[in-house]
DNA sequence: CTCACCCTATGATCGCGATCACATACGGTG
DNA sequence: CACCGTATGTGATCGCGATCATAGGGTGAG
């Protein structure tokens, strides 16, 4: 049972005030790549993956948006979107009109440093992630992934979502992380406890 | 002879009001991790290395800047520096105080506005390399450098730098990258001129 | 010039992760 | 209940890229 109940974060006053939610079933399709780019969103819960397709049809998983999460910011200066955004599960999110939201940039002073905050914020987040996804060896990538997102000394990182999902993230298929998982803790590098990672040296 | 003469797009002229350059010398440090983080800096000429430091004492490399870029933009918010820089060749940065800057931030709109396309733009090409990052195969990821970064129809792609910092960045031993590229050049997909590649899909 | 150094490039081998296959457990649905 | 879909594992095999080795070429220093 994955019911971590955390609350998202609240967003700022102003923002909420152009806010209209939208519920989603799953593998509805909030937008496409190549259409207008009318909003920014922001995911209460769910999840979503936002996906390109390759020239064979087949999906490219570029991120996997969760509660909490801004996604789609580039609306925000470009005027297409660059990739198609469906739901996993079922989920609501906010819909930021770009236009409202960029005249509020321009006129609102504490707004435009909390989405300046917001957006290096995920720069740290998606640098972090290239230099994970240079590691070569599967356990390496396991091993920064705690060190840098995990919380404490023993660096404890509760994984949200499934094993699988995990996988996708590293750049891995999810026999590999499976099996990478299950080798860490026959020789005591990492425990795991339901549904957290824990380093243990 | 590696001389494209692309000077760096000028900055706006208040953050040139608070900028002061320094030269740095082949494998110099402009900054250590967990550092107070001082300034944030942008590349005139030259190149960097950002690295950070494994368990083991080796580099392992978190970003490659270039001409024209801005780097450490995360001292604006956080105290510490995460990665260390070092000068790959010889280098001139625009060293800009962090408080400086925040403070143009928080004042100048014009300006908010520029850090936040800066930060936009730099987002958008972070994830774009996570998602080449995931694609599993050598020749996937070039096709993809080039469908992403190329130029113009035919995708021309102008390579900064040497082939080994390229594979680099691919997330590739330099000797997969000249075999993919030798290959793609037999099976008719790419070809080189000078220093660039082409697509002919 | 010679020498040192690095980039470029290719060959040979190895190991890790991808891939295919299969078993189990769990949760939802009719 | 039976049935289905999905997540969780594990085994067997294969292919690609990592790794080690080698060689030519270009450049700068002395």
């Amino acid at each position: 049972m994955q019911r971590p109940l955390t609350p998202p974060p609240p967003l700022p006053p102003p923002l909420m005030a152009l806010a209209s939610e939208r519920v989603l079933e799953p593998d509805e399709v909030l937008f496409r790549a190549a259409a207008p780019a009318a909003a920014v969103f922001f995911l209460v819960s769910g999840s979503l993956r936002l996906v390109r397709f390759g020239q064979g049809g087949e999906e490219i998983p570029i991120h996997q948006a969760h509660a909490g999460e801004f996604f789609a910011e580039a609306s925000l200066h470009g005027d297409r979107y660059h990739c198609t955004a469906i739901a996993a599960k079922v989920s609501s999110v906010l819909v930021l009109p770009a236009d409202s939201v960029g005249r509020l940039l321009e006129h609102d002073r504490a707004f435009s440093g909390y989405w300046i905050e917001t957006l290096a914020r995920q720069l740290r987040n998606s640098r972090a992630r290239v230099e994970r996804l240079c590691l070569k060896r599967a356990s390496e990538r396991v091993r920064h992934l705690l060190l840098t997102e995990g919380i404490g000394p023993k660096r404890r990182y509760e994984l949200r979502g499934s094993v699988k999902e995990l996988a996708l993230s590293l750049g891995l298929t999810h026999e590999a992380l499976y099996r990478t998982l299950a080798r860490m803790q026959r020789t005591g590098e990492l425990t795991r406890e339901d549904g957290a990672l824990r380093l243990l040296p």
